[in-house]
DNA sequence: CTGTTAGCGCCTTCAC
DNA sequence: GTGAAGGCGCTAACAG
């Protein structure tokens, strides 16, 4: 496995002392340039390469942080954690990606492991729901920003959009092109699906706001967030004796399936029913049609969970604060007025 | 930041060493109940929690292996990714994530720096194209299993499908469906791209097969696999003086871009033109028409790739296997022979 | 400016 | 069965 070459050999094979090398290795001022010479040759004659692991026992912080989400493999989330990757990257911080499966129990668990195990300098975690009583258990461990909804109360630093807000435009803009009947799809209705429980509040409140009635037949839990989940509630909105004239899905991957059973259906989007989805993934422009979405804004998302997490890093101890990163409706064609798109 | 409790706190609070602690914490045989009893409240009572770094730097292993991939916002890598995150936490392994970018000079820096930095045990690169040459200035520092094309020549192990089987085998079916004017879309021509090298060898092996001329307007290069890619190409192909009947993409999502263009175009998919795909993400179920694509089994590559890097790990010194894993082309409706399609 | 000395927290050979 | 030392490789006091 190679020979492991210790500050120690090159420290020998320069013929100065341990210190000295450390001092060239890690760049510090009062070095003679001779000996600087001297011992970076020395450095590269060995090939030496620090061992990170003895440097992070000692300096008690590793340049590590985990990012801990749901599921990779969903789009959403993996979107995010490039963003989060590539700025951490540039900050030369590595990031370490462990799925909970949205499982608050595994959550918990694997946030008490990266607290305590000195692995990792921060974690930053994608949570559908952690309570703030959950957390208590887990002490001021490790510096921890949560991101999605803020269910941990003021216990921890948190990033997110207004899911209220972004959620009424997206519905505010189906009845400003004329639709009436609108369906809401998605939220599992258990505790820790707090996000759709906001976005079920702001498509809502639009509904009031406009005067219509809000019919609970109209809104279709979904178990979770997938594809396969939308064409399921679809079908069941479809057999309504008064079936919707719109879709606001509570992701876009309940809109790109919404969109496949509607096209089964024989149901033309937008013309017989406007789609609307939420998190703007790359697919979205992609569908057929293309999706109109709430899309947020990710790479600032993970700047400031980033910047937050590092002033923690760095010792800050000033209390909990809540980013609201903006979010904006992108219109498309699965929700364009009708007489646009003869097609 | 909490106290940390260590193993010799833990010893003074139960009157012993740090070594019978240390028994007790690894599970040591020959410990007496009574003492296991006395330390472990101790233990409990304190919250003691293992220091992994230093244990680490003890026992020159961590538990943790590198994921290098280009970009995990790629469906098909965000899936594998899924895939070996999984298998790994069922073996108590951590994958730290990291991003290439596809680029081979980042992608050999971060295998250099995963290799000697100690931080991880072993390393899984999926490669758009790591050359034999380069790997030679790594040395064997640490164990390394390629995935994607066998460009590294048999100097690593690796774990991959027969790319230009299964690309025969999805032109052969689009050949068997009636079609004759078989375009490709991807690969970008460079040295890095070996995966798209192999797929228009089948491709081109298929049509051959088939007493079909290989029309090298035909192939379509696109400078990535995005479905944005696509666009550019399919309007190339759909310029020419006989346009395809068919198309043969690279990957998913430039089948997806592809199915849209062509339904901008008011070209009918199977029914003008047939459309395939190649790695069966999840989307391509969902699109419109739903996509036949070549699936590989990506469970399968996931526990192949864990297996030989923890046989590596484990010290094994036979030289570099091959293991390849099975695909299998998956029919939906955008090949579907016309007549069963009105749509 | 450079060398010497201690540990960071843990595991493990050696004694008892 | 348990205690006492030593060291994994590195950096940060403290001299000099």
């Amino acid at each position: 496995m190679g020979v492991a070459v210790t500050l120690r050999d090159v420290a020998e094979r320069a013929g100065v002392s341990p210190r000295t090398v450390s001092n060239v290795v890690n760049d510090f001022p009062h070095v003679s340039p001779a000996m600087r010479v001297r011992v970076q040759a020395a450095l590269d004659e060995l090939g030496y390469r620090p061992n990170l692991l003895a440097r992070s026992l000692r300096k008690g912080t590793t340049g590590i942080i985990a990012l801990l989400v749901p599921q990779i493999a969903v789009p959403y989330f993996g979107e995010l954690a490039h963003e989060i990757v590539e700025r951490a990257s540039e900050l030369g911080i590595t990031v370490l990606i462990d799925e909970t499966g949205g499982d608050s129990v595994r959550e918990l668990e694997l946030l008490g492991v990266a607290a305590r195990s000195s692995w990792v300098d921060g974690v930053i975690l994608s949570s559908l729901g952690l309570g703030g009583s959950a957390l208590a258990s887990l002490g001021a461990t490790v510096p921890v920003v949560l991101l999605g909804e803020r269910t941990a109360g003021t216990a921890l630093d948190h990033v997110g959009i207004d899911n209220v807000r972004a959620s009424m435009e997206a519905v505010q803009h189906l009845l400003d092109s004329g639709r009436t009947r609108i369906a809401a799809i998605g939220g599992s209705g258990t505790e820790w699906d707090a996000t759709s429980r906001l976005r079920l509040d702001g498509y809502r409140a639009a509904l009031v706001a406009a005067g219509l009635p809000v019919d609970d037949a109209l809104h279709a839990r979904t178990p979770h967030y997938t594809r396969a989940d939308a064409a399921v509630a679809v079908r069941k909105l479809l057999a309504l004796a008064e079936p919707p004239d719109a879709l606001f899905c509570f992701s876009d991957e309940l809109a790109a399936g919404s969109l496949r059973e509607l096209h089964v259906g024989g149901i033309r989007v937008p013309h017989d029913v406007s789609v609307v989805g939420f998190d703007d993934i790359e697919e979205a422009g992609y569908t057929t049609p293309a999706l109109t979405t709430v899309s947020p804004d990710r790479p600032g998302i993970a700047r400031a969970a980033l910047d937050l997490l590092l002033e923690r890093i760095g010792g800050s101890e000033v209390r909990a604060r809540d980013v609201r990163v903006p979010a904006r409706l992108v219109v498309r064609e699965s929700s364009m007025p009708v007489q646009t798109t003869a097609g």
